[in-house]
DNA sequence: TTGAAAGCGCTAACAA
DNA sequence: TTGTTAGCGCTTTCAA
């Protein structure tokens, strides 16, 4: 009770406080401002009896009033899509980039606001920077459509900083930090191939993911590379969710079946694992009657029967580096040239793509 | 270029564009401001020429120093657990709980804070409020610790609005929004009951989770109500990792084999999930030699062979409920008493516990 | 219904 | 090395 009054003095002195300390210190408040902020130059001594003294009254500066002297909000906006509605992305995926980019904004001294855009808002990303919410931005599950071509537009002709994460725009040079998913890819045709599969079918999701193209890129390049030739119509498209690729078992299992196709990559796990389901329905085994390559190595590959060869990406660095980037770059006083960043990644075989196909068709 | 300039000025120049807009409208700054925030009595012809001067100029008023001037952040604190390292609980989880508090912070006007609690951090929720980075905070992931229990005391001493998800706090009436897990573990007894099965084991999570004691509560209860005896050895403890539900595949391969279990209800998915893949190896097959419950109904659930039986808890809602709460209480004049509210769950039967047991050792 | 002016808690010149 | 002082862009009394 004595301490809540006291407490609630406080609130309503706010001020006064720090006059307090300063007075306890014996300096001016410009002084315990110099002290608390680390800037300006002050003798070791009095530095020494204001934190004390601040420590004793147990003053902490208003970060509120403090960004607004500074015209900095401190704050990193991450703009992510609603979740639980387009559920096309994976919660691990989110969840790995947002921790990487907490840690890393933590350790700089910058607080993270979640933005969540919603569907088919108009985008008006600038608007948080006018509004001073943030001072920079990481946008995760961004998609080439023509309002968010404008909205980031925007943001580079205002020169706000920001990263896109997982997504480039053909012909625009913003700053990106992506998974190698080019080399994804090519590594898990190789993988196929080493292993005796020759007719392998591509489930690739939309092309409005930048992500969706680089993929089928490497898979072309690495088919091209080991002379075996491309089939278009051996590339199938679904949404990245699971439903998507549950959807395309009659597909692929009369492919498989005629022995057109022997194996399949899906463009993500949760592809990956729809249509191993559908196929299991159906009798066709992966790991035995052909061979399936995912792509995220989410947690779940490794929860799959048979356990399911995937592509890892190192979503946690992703995040790691997108912030890091961004915040060099708002910190840098002259501008620097975008950066494009792409991670390696790295094939996690397991059970479904291991048997040997000694006797291929 | 030219727009680049343009705005390049703006910037320079912040204050001017609200006095401009002030001149266009014939009125005086202050006028701006009422008819921008709403608040105050303004003639509605003033009101429509304020607004459309302020759209003409792309006038947008700044919320830092509006938020400062206010004494207010707009901001709500999420504080969470670091996930990658510590991945006790699932991404489904999160991801869930914090689209609800986005989507209804969103609605409300209120910003998301994200705060990452660091493994061993001493907790100091308190000055996220001193320093006025947030107006409430919505606290997951919190477990009954001392140095938790002293950081929540703290805030609520200080008369703090915060709320905590799945966790309660014995012997302390903070506001709290949760699942009905004590139902869940009930009904998830009664439906094995009904199948047949007499002999359940209970993999439980640490009981610094209030859920964890909730769970086992509501397993006893159930068991009490069927006059079926409780035993205490068929009581297992993991830590809701995977890893920690495989750890138990011997004791329970063992149990079975004995005919002394035939069914287990993991208090998680990932656990059950684990204990699952453990059992399998050694050729016990869960929906067949023995029943098995999840809890969570998380993702994977559907994923599985067979498919996980699990309690669904609305995690999205928990979110919802949570912030609505929250936000209700901040707006709030007059203290109210604490809240705790409880989120019904609901039995999802999937193949992993449907299989009769009409043979009932 | 509106304008003028004070002040939110801090930083950062400028002086001393 | 420190104190004094003038803002940061907004809200909000108090008068008009």
């Amino acid at each position: 009770m004595y301490a809540c009054t006291f407490w609630r003095l406080l609130r309503g002195e706010e001020g006064l406080i720090r006059r307090k300390v300063a007075e306890l210190a014996g300096v001016s408040e410009a002084t315990v401002s110099r002290v608390l902020s680390g800037a300006g130059t002050v003798k070791d001594d009095t530095a020494k009896r204001v934190m004390d003294a601040a420590k004793q009254l147990g003053y902490v500066p208003n970060a509120l009033a403090q960004r607004f002297a500074l015209r900095k909000s401190g704050n990193l906006g991450v703009i992510l899509p609603l979740l639980p509605k387009v559920n096309l992305f994976s919660t691990f995926y989110f969840s790995e980039v947002l921790s990487g980019i907490g840690v890393t904004a933590k350790q700089r001294g910058y607080d993270l606001l979640l933005l969540f855009r919603e569907a088919d808002e108009a985008r008006d990303y600038a608007s948080l920077f006018r509004t001073q919410k943030i001072d920079g931005c990481i946008i995760l599950g961004s998609k080439d459509t023509p309002g968010e071509r404008a909205a980031l537009a925007e943001l580079k002709e205002r020169e706000h900083p920001f990263c896109l994460v997982n997504q480039r725009f053909e012909g625009e040079a913003y700053n990106t930090v992506d998974a190698d998913q080019k080399m994804g890819s090519r590594h898990a045709v190789r993988h196929l191939l080493r292993y005796g599969y020759r007719k392998i079918c591509f489930l690739n999701g939309p092309p409005e993911y930048s992500n969706s193209l680089d993929r089928l890129n490497g898979f072309q390049q690495a088919l091209a590379e080991a002379q075996v030739p491309f089939r278009e119509e051996h590339v199938l498209i679904g949404n990245y969710s699971r439903k998507s690729g549950y959807r395309q078992t009659e597909t692929v299992a009369a492919l498989i079946r005629s022995g057109e196709v022997d194996a399949v990559i899906a463009a993500n796990d949760r592809m990956a694992i729809g249509l191993m389901q559908g196929l299991k329905e159906l009798g066709i085994r992966a790991g035995e009657d052909f061979a399936l390559v995912g792509c995220d190595d989410s947690d779940v590959s490794s929860m799959m029967e048979p356990q399911l060869t995937s592509i890892r990406v190192p979503f946690y660095e992703v995040g790691c580096e997108a912030a890091s980037r961004l915040l060099d770059l708002m910190t840098e006083t002259e501008p620097s040239p975008p950066f494009e960043v792409k991670l390696p990644v790295k094939l996690i075989e397991r059970a479904s793509s291991k048997t040997t196909r000694s006797t291929a068709k």
